[in-house]
DNA sequence: GAGATCACGC
DNA sequence: GACGTACGTGATCTCC
């Protein structure tokens, strides 16, 4: 059976455009549009397997209709050039992908598919339609679908006679009709005024036709109606006119010329290559087995190491494949430095005394990517690796941290430089990676070390024109290796008491699951919002009060809203609230013990965030509860290792508020931290033009959540959402804050004129981030690039103090030869084991470290508290 | 395996 | 006509 699929390109180019962010690749090529069309082809192709395939463009600016009606599609905002750049481009796609594209003078791309589908259907083919444009639903049939895009690209939405006739009550045909009555403003066709889309299907219902209905003008009620009706005779005749798409246009294509054809793998991995589209890469067929070929490279595999091997300085590229590191299998090693290139086995570098050595000479140079995988790997086979001065990730994540991957094969290929195959071509990819024959690995890892090795200087120079060098080599360099060890030395827990709260929290669970199915008077799944939310919003006929693309919304602020409205909300709440203690806190931390230590490693991501604060993974410890009583307990189970000894806590008291006060220069909000106010307070007097004392309890709620909005660089939205109020009295809170600070509000046009010269923003060391949509002609990408602006010195001057603080105490703690250790991170909190003998000392040394790591206009503050769990250190 | 929804921390 | 709202991680459900 033959199936045509007909891609509507001008429509859905356009739509691919403005779904998704103005994206572009090295050379500023815009990609955007290019992107979404390729992504929806792909998942077109996989999902219809048509037999005959071709995209249709429109031609020129005037085609016939404009004979009809020279104002046809007349006030249309022009493309945006952005937009109309790519459309070469994606010509060029379908050229590599073999698939046929068309144009035709003086018809437009409906007009096109209208033809051929017409042909196809001739033939007894099945046709499918793609595109954003509801004027081609007339050509739905018992051959033909079509697919409309909903939201996005990739999204749509299939419509045949049924689809049609629920949606709207008509047959296919008579979309003209409807079209003829209401008009499009889009396309500039009148229509009759004062009829839309209701009124006109009303009348189709009745009458069938645009003719009938003005041949029974006289039946027709309403007095105005039929005035207008008599009035636009001509004009309800003509849009009907233009709307019909013609299907008789003379092509040059044949039909059996658009056969589909099997694309030109190499001609579309160079494509998208170009385009940087790496993530395309992989789902084209063929192309993760078909490596490119690069030019060849000479090494020695070997199983003896000897010391002229190890020079100073080499790459060092440690393979350790699977993402957790800890469990430390590493596949190979190798060396690279001006006098060779050498692979060689784990069992090799163990057992020998020269690597060992050199290994854990500080004064031996090595370059590496991903330093603390591979130091945190080592150390598991009992190897301290120290001398790394240049680690290609940090550095590749400092210049950009935008860029999707940090891999050696992008960074390299960023570089102009392909030299290395990616691991992906090479491993395999999900479940089917796998560890590839050794003289390919050796080569691969070789080509590794060997683009880590001469792209050091590169790198470095980028740094140094970034003005981050020192950022790299004083501050995320050195914490590199103190995160490893953070990382390796682990957090001891309490299994028997994680095991303790998960039952008590079985019970509960229990006892909430049989009160909520009796007050459903049904059992279901509660976890599941798309079972729930049929039992709240129909069975129990609670208001609606939001919804999402697949159904209602039951979120947590909606179900607040709902709270007295059934007795079955505050279950569900607290239904929500202990299983997700259960599943993510009891069962996910019990998984993540390692069996070796009985501790939990996390591992720390120096190279992930926009702003330059750290996460973790596997298990995430950044996101412990605190805020309900009832998951703070988990804190309970995180213990020292050492009998006897305490967690200490140690926290910047509101960082990123003194931070934009120091940035600002506000008088205002410097004095609440010089006279050590509470900073809410101190706000909700400013705004509110009040005494301390005259300061209610919402006032300061109020204040907190500005406050909030500020730090994080939320909008008018999402402080309307998070007080619960319009977002125009959001804003107004908004600009009476600013009216309070005016420093504030002069840092913030500051700042934005400053990332709109520039094209990026830094903070207080210097890191930096791009913001290329802050001229956007989008208002809301422009104004989340602003927000970004803003927020980003503020949260990642933050992030940097308290990077130097670790830097620091570090120091500290080695000068003066304590046992003390570091053990976690959490935004603006230092979590340490501390010895008994140590307790005294280090409540002083932490918070005087931290608090003078960094000099600014305002104090630093910081509190620190201890016991012998974290629980216990609040 | 991917995407949607929900929830936790800062 | 577009359209989505601080970030990052993870669990679960659902559909393919």
């Amino acid at each position: 059976m033959s199936k045509l699929v007909l891609i509507d390109g001008n429509s859905i180019a356009y739509r691919a455009f403005f779904a998704l962010p103005l994206l572009n690749n090295q050379k500023g090529v815009y990609t955007n549009a290019v992107y979404g069309f390729t992504t929806m082809l792909l998942k077109v192709l996989e999902e219809e397997d048509p037999s005959h395939i071709l995209v249709a463009f429109d031609a020129g600016k005037t085609t016939f209709r404009h004979e009809t009606f020279d104002e046809y599609k007349s006030g249309r905002q022009k493309t945006p050039s952005e937009l109309s750049e790519q459309l070469p481009l994606i010509r060029e796609t379908l050229d590599a992908f073999q698939i046929s594209h068309t144009e035709l003078a003086n018809y437009e791309a409906d007009d096109i598919i209208g033809t051929l589908s017409k042909q196809a259907e001739a033939e007894g083919w099945d046709v499918r339609v793609y595109t954003g444009d509801k004027d081609l639903l007339q050509l739905v049939s018992d051959k033909t679908t079509v697919a409309l895009t909903k939201k996005g690209v990739t999204n749509i939405e299939s419509y045949d006679v049924a689809a049609i006739d629920e949606k709207y009550g008509i047959k296919p045909a008579q979309i003209v009709d409807m079209k003829g009555l209401m008009g499009d403003s889009s396309d500039n066709i009148p229509g009759v005024p004062g009829i839309g889309e209701k009124t006109a299907l009303k009348l189709l219902k009745e009458y069938d036709s645009v003719e009938n209905v003005l041949d029974s003008i006289e039946h027709i009620s309403g007095k105005k109606m039929k005035e207008r009706l008599t009035e636009h005779k001509k004009q309800a005749l003509m849009s009907k006119e233009l709307a019909v798409i013609y299907r008789d246009v003379p092509l040059q294509v044949a039909i059996e010329e658009i056969k589909r054809r099997s694309y030109d793998t190499k001609q579309l991995s160079e494509l998208f290559k170009e385009l940087e589209f790496q993530s395309l890469l992989g789902s084209i067929d063929g192309a993760e087995n078909e490596k490119e070929s690069l030019e060849d490279i000479s090494f020695e595999a070997v199983d003896t190491l000897s010391e002229d091997m190890l020079k100073s300085p080499s790459a060092l590229m440690v393979e350790v494949p699977h993402e957790n590191y800890h469990h430390a299998d590493i596949w190979g090693i190798s060396v690279v430095h001006e006098d060779g290139r050498y692979y060689f086995p784990l069992e090799a570098a163990v057992k020998s005394d020269a690597f060992r050595k050199w290994a854990q000479d500080a004064s031996k140079e090595k370059y590496t990517f991903d330093t603390k995988r591979a130091m945190v790997a080592l150390g598991w086979h009992g190897i301290t690796l120290k001398g790394v001065t240049h680690d290609a990730l940090i550095a590749s994540y400092l210049i950009d941290p935008s860029v999707s991957s940090h891999s050696v094969t992008d960074i390299a290929s960023r570089q102009q430089k392909n030299i290395v195959h990616s691991d992906e071509a090479v491993y395999g990819k999900g479940a089917k990676q796998k560890k590839p024959e050794d003289p390919d690995l050796a080569e691969h890892l070789v080509r590794k070390g060997e683009a880590v090795f001469t792209l050091k200087p590169r790198l470095e120079e980028e740094l140094k024109n970034n003005e981050q060098f020192q950022l790299f080599t004083e501050l995320e360099m050195p914490l590199t290796l103190i995160l490893g060890e953070m990382e390796t030395t682990g957090v001891k827990v309490d299994k028997q008491q994680l095991e303790k709260i998960g039952t008590e929290l079985d019970e509960k669970l229990d006892q909430l699951q049989s009160d909520i199915y009796e007050l459903a008077g049904t059992e279901f799944n509660i976890n599941s919002p798309k079972q729930l939310g049929p039992i709240l919003f129909e069975k129990l006929d609670l208001p609606v009060i939001k919804k999402t693309k697949t159904g209602y919304s039951t979120s947590a602020d909606v179900l607040e809203k709902l709270e007295d409205k059934h007795d079955i909300i505050p279950k569900l709440l607290l239904y929500r609230q202990v299983s997700k203690l259960k599943s993510t806190y009891i069962e996910g931390l019990l998984k993540v013990i390692h069996p070796d230590t009985n501790k939990i490693h996390t591992m720390f991501n120096q190279a992930i965030t926009q702003t330059g604060r750290l996460s973790s993974t596997e298990p995430n410890l950044q996101n412990i509860p605190i805020r309900l009583e009832e998951g703070r307990r988990i804190r309970k189970a995180f213990i020292s290792a050492e009998p006897g000894w305490s967690i200490l806590a140690a926290d910047y008291s509101q960082i990123e508020l003194r931070v934009l006060a120091h940035i600002a220069k506000d008088e205002g909000l410097m004095e609440a931290f010089q006279k050590n106010m509470d900073v809410h307070t101190k706000t909700a007097m400013d705004v509110f033009h009040v005494d301390e004392d005259d300061v209610t309890s919402n006032m300061r709620r109020t204040a907190k959540a500005v406050n909030f909005g500020i730090v994080y660089g939320i909008s008018d939205y999402g402080l309307s959402q998070s007080l619960g109020i319009t977002r125009k009295e959001a804003q107004e809170f908004i600009d009476r804050y600013l009216a309070s600070y005016p420093n504030v509000k002069e840092y913030m046009d500051d700042i934005k004129e400053e990332a709109r010269e520039k094209g990026y923003v830094t903070t207080l060391l210097n890191r930096r981030r791009y913001l290329p949509e802050i001229t956007s002609k989008n208002f809301n990408r422009r104004s989340f690039a602003e927000r970004t602006a803003m927020n980003t010195p503020i949260q990642g001057t933050a992030a940097d103090i308290i990077k130097q603080a670790m830097v620091d105490v570090n120091e500290a703690l080695n000068n003066q030869n304590l046992h003390s250790r570091l053990l976690l991170q959490v935004h603006d909190e230092l979590i340490f084991e501390v010895p008994e003998e140590e307790i005294d000392t280090m409540k002083e040394l932490v918070s005087s470290v931290m608090e003078k790591t960094m000099q600014l206009d305002v104090p630093l503050e910081v509190e620190v508290s201890y016991g012998p769990t974290w629980y216990d250190a609040k």
